[in-house]
DNA sequence: TGAATATATGAGCAATCATTCATACATCAA
DNA sequence: TTGATGTATGAATGATTGCTCATATATTCA
């Protein structure tokens, strides 16, 4: 293999490139999903989460935040279809609705705890 | 130790709750790393890295976008060490620093696939 | 050396976003 | 019903962020 095969592969990649990134809305709905995933207060609702079902109010003790903030970020999250909620009685449950999520974070975990040790 | 010192399994797991979360640097550094996946200019980087290592030039040409916008997206990445960079006389290759990237992008879809079924 | 090319970077701006505040809605208990 | 409790929600605001523009830095070539 010379370096001018080498070089075609590149190029061929190079045209490719748009052919092989997922379809918009696919991707779109990816981006939101980490957007969900980018800010403190919902990583920590959502582990809190991972733990066991939780209401809004003692989610909010939990995490020393306001009802109102906790509530706004979780209708985001359950629009995103990441927790799921359920009544009982006066207070509303929120659960994980996806075990992939734990998953997903403890993918980036290692990320993270890999990219500590190669310094 | 008297009767007022139970607890039910429900109260105890409320309490562990904010032992059982990771430290703060560790949280800290995934909800960046969440951040930078979080925007579609970057995720789309990511992507087109994930086929081929790439000249700053390139990504433009490939995204439609500007040179320093890229450019930009690229020094954060790299901050991150989601990207490393290289250069190759007047280019700067930059490639993917870790699989687990392309890994996690996957796990996401999965979710949003999954998702789609069960409406 | 000087011109051309490739990339990086700081400042500025418009858009997005997380929180707060005030208030509405829903449920229970008396 | 009324009051208390738990949650949701719209508007306002300060902070963050992605892009552009202008310019600086680095490399190659003539």
């Amino acid at each position: 293999m010379t370096d001018n095969n080498f070089e075609n592969e590149h190029i061929k990649s190079l045209h490719n490139l748009n052919n092989e990134i997922p379809n918009n809305d696919e991707l779109e709905a990816m981006v939101n999903v980490f957007k969900a995933f980018g800010d403190m207060t919902r990583v920590k609702i959502i582990l809190a989460l991972s733990q066991t079902p939780l209401s809004v109010g003692e989610i909010a003790d939990s995490l020393e935040m306001s009802q109102s903030s906790i509530s706004h970020q979780l209708s985001l999250l359950k629009q995103l279809n990441l927790v799921s909620s359920m009544r009982k009685g006066r207070n509303i449950h929120y659960r994980l609705s996806d075990q992939h999520i734990i998953t997903i974070f403890n993918q980036t975990k290692e990320h993270i705890v890999e990219d500590e040790n190669d310094n």
